[in-house]
RNA sequence: GCGCCCGUAGCUCAGUGGAUAGAGCGCUCGCCUCCGGAGCGAGAGGUCGCAGGUUCAAAUCCUGCCGGGCGCGCCA
């Protein structure tokens, strides 16, 4: 293993580089099968950096832990020379890294460095990938929970993109089939002044619609429901705009239809019974068979849905995530029996899936349903709470588990609220940096920090170490599929930066003996990974407030 | 009955193998001669649903239960 060669290499992730010094460490000391872990203990007393190296070496070397770690704690002290105030074994083989301000300062003014790129291109690989969301019936306008598939796709896509990968933004349109029929049915039922069929469309809006197109009553079904979709998409192009929500291809399934047929005789295990075709799905573990074109010669959902995986596949993604609602899940199964048997790699092919928003208010849930046409419109709730307010309380949790947002709460431009929180931090900074003055900031990113005398501030420390976090919790947020991660990431930042800001004077910190440029420094790298952390999540960073 | 998801502080939830489990809200008590008080600090509050198992180490992995949500159509 050669040894000084990955710590010479200069890279925009100085936690990279403390890994590979680790990495070249621990595989000189075994046989290089070890991958040990660079961890953040949550005690101070623990260290800046900790690894479990010598733990997991000591199978290996059929030696105790500690000894083990006493041994590996001073070669990597070697390797990291003046970066390193001292290695400590601690428990049961820990080792503790305690730095020093100059690797602080180092790894500064490498974030610095990156200007507003630091932890872009975390990924390492890139791919092409495709990730399909708020996919929805187009016979009605876009509800909230839409929206929350809006906001996690949206931010998935941004954070994919920010880590390197080329990201397709996709809306499949179900702008076809039974429901497609029914809308039309109910636009003309309003037009005519009647009621729409039970299994139709009941909200307000179709009655506008039907107001809203010209000779509706009299129309032909299939252009009725055809002008009424277009109406409908409109205005969901309408309200994702304003979600700051960006779609680069619009796939209709009215364009599908056509290529089924082909399709379907691409698969094996397709057969007729009681007047149906089926597709064999049970020879892959579904429990049952399922139908593809119904004995009154419709084809399914599915079928359609087969066609369009198809079309995907063919334009040869990397990577094809699609974004489900909780409602779908039991279609995973046999969609994915049919990628596989359209040749796809089941490993190319993913599928989240969101779990339901439920919208409380003073601790009661409001009350939403479909049917009776109750159900809360994204732009209502961008009407009440506010855009920024909306799109972080949508990604503020994981997509596995039901979502609670409390209006009174997201409503609320107070202390309470956490998007404001991090807003407010940002705009502090901002004001922060105008006080001390264009030429003093510009000053102080020229300067050499690693000259500086500064005594880093604990707060100074702390902050600085979670900076030096942003490219893994990005890769993080990226791999997991997991935007939510980067709220509670930007609220931490934000939480540090208030304390550094009680702290330490920036502005005049000559006056307690404190070096102005190394705390303006800190300033900027703080507003820059709280603005690209608020923009991946589609939050406006604002300067004032 | 079967499948997927969830069960962590009063509430809403982070935390997918590491050392004394965290945040926000709510509650209690403090802080404005100070670069933005839309702020800051302190405190109370937890058998990580239960029981086994794997591991040097489990909220985290495995198994079985219990509780909740969502599905289980020739609907989409």
């Amino acid at each position: 293993m050669p040894e000084s060669r990955i710590t010479t290499e200069m890279s925009a992730d100085p936690l990279a580089q403390l890994r590979a010094d680790l990495a070249g460490a621990t595989a000189a000391a075994g046989d290089g099968s070890a991958e040990p872990r660079l961890d953040r203990p949550r005690q101070a007393g623990f260290g800046d950096y900790s690894t479990n190296a010598a733990m997991l070496l000591a199978p290996l070397l059929g030696d105790s832990p500690r000894a083990i770690a006493e041994r590996l704690g001073e070669s990597l002290g070697d390797r990291l020379g003046e970066h390193v105030e001292r290695v400590e074994v601690a428990g049961p083989g820990f080792l503790n890294l305690f730095m020093t301000d100059a690797w602080y300062l180092g790894a500064l003014a490498e974030v610095l460095a990156a200007g507003d790129g630091f932890g872009a291109g975390a990924a390492g690989r890139s791919e092409r990938v495709n990730v399909e969301f708020v996919s929805a019936n187009p016979t009605g306008p876009i509800t909230v929970a839409s929206g929350r598939h809006a906001a996690y796709g949206d931010a998935l896509a941004r954070i994919l993109e920010y880590v390197g990968h080329d990201v397709e933004r996709e809306f499949y349109v179900n702008d076809a089939g039974g429901q497609i029929q029914r809308f039309g049915q109910s636009i003309r039922a309003r037009a005519r002044g009647d009621t729409p069929p039970e299994d139709g469309y009941h909200g307000e809006y179709v009655t506008e619609l039907a107001a809203a197109i010209d000779g509706a009553a009299e129309m032909d079904l299939d252009e009725l429901a055809a002008r009424g979709v277009e109406l409908i998409l409109e205005g969901v192009r309408t309200t994702l705009d304003r979600f700051r929500v960006r779609m680069d291809r619009y796939s209709l399934e009215h364009d599908v239809h056509p290529t089924v047929d082909e399709v379907l005789g691409r698969l094996d295990g397709v057969y007729d019974s009681d007047g149906a075709t089926w597709l064999r799905t049970t020879a892959h573990g579904d429990d049952k068979d399922r139908v593809l074109r119904r004995s009154n010669g419709e084809l399914t959902y599915f079928a359609v849905d087969i066609a369009y995986h198809a079309d995907k596949l063919a334009r040869g993604y990397d990577r094809a995530i699609a974004i489900w609602g909780a409602d779908h899940h039991g279609h995973i199964k046999r969609m994915k029996i049919a990628w596989e048997e359209l040749g796809g790699d089941p490993d190319r092919f993913e599928i989240v899936i969101m779990q339901l928003v439920n919208l409380t208010e003073g601790g009661a849930r409001v009350q939403m349903s479909k049917r009776a046409g109750t159900v809360v419109r994204l732009d209502d709730l961008l009407d009440d709470i506010g855009v920024d307010a909306a799109r972080w309380f949508l990604l503020q949790r994981s997509h596995d588990t039901t979502l609670d947002v409390d209006l009174e709460l997201a409503r609320s431009q107070s202390q309470d609220n956490p998007v404001y929180y991090v807003q407010y931090a940002h705009a502090r900074i901002a004001g922060i940096l105008a006080k001390a003055g264009e030429d003093a900031v510009r000053r102080a990113l020229a300067t050499d920090l690693t000259a500086s005398p500064e005594q880093l501030h604990p707060s100074a420390r702390t902050l600085v170490k979670r900076l030096l976090d942003m490219p893994d919790e990005l890769r993080d947020a990226a791999e997991r599929r997991a935007p939510h991660r980067l709220t509670a990431y930007a609220h931490e930042t934000a939480q540090e930066f208030s304390a550094f800001y009680r702290d330490v004077k920036v502005v005049g910190a000559a006056d307690e003996g404190g070096d102005e440029a190394v705390r303006l420094a800190v300033c900027v790298a703080a507003k820059r990974v709280l603005a690209r952390s608020l923009d991946l999540l589609g939050v406006a960073a604002p300067e004032s407030m």
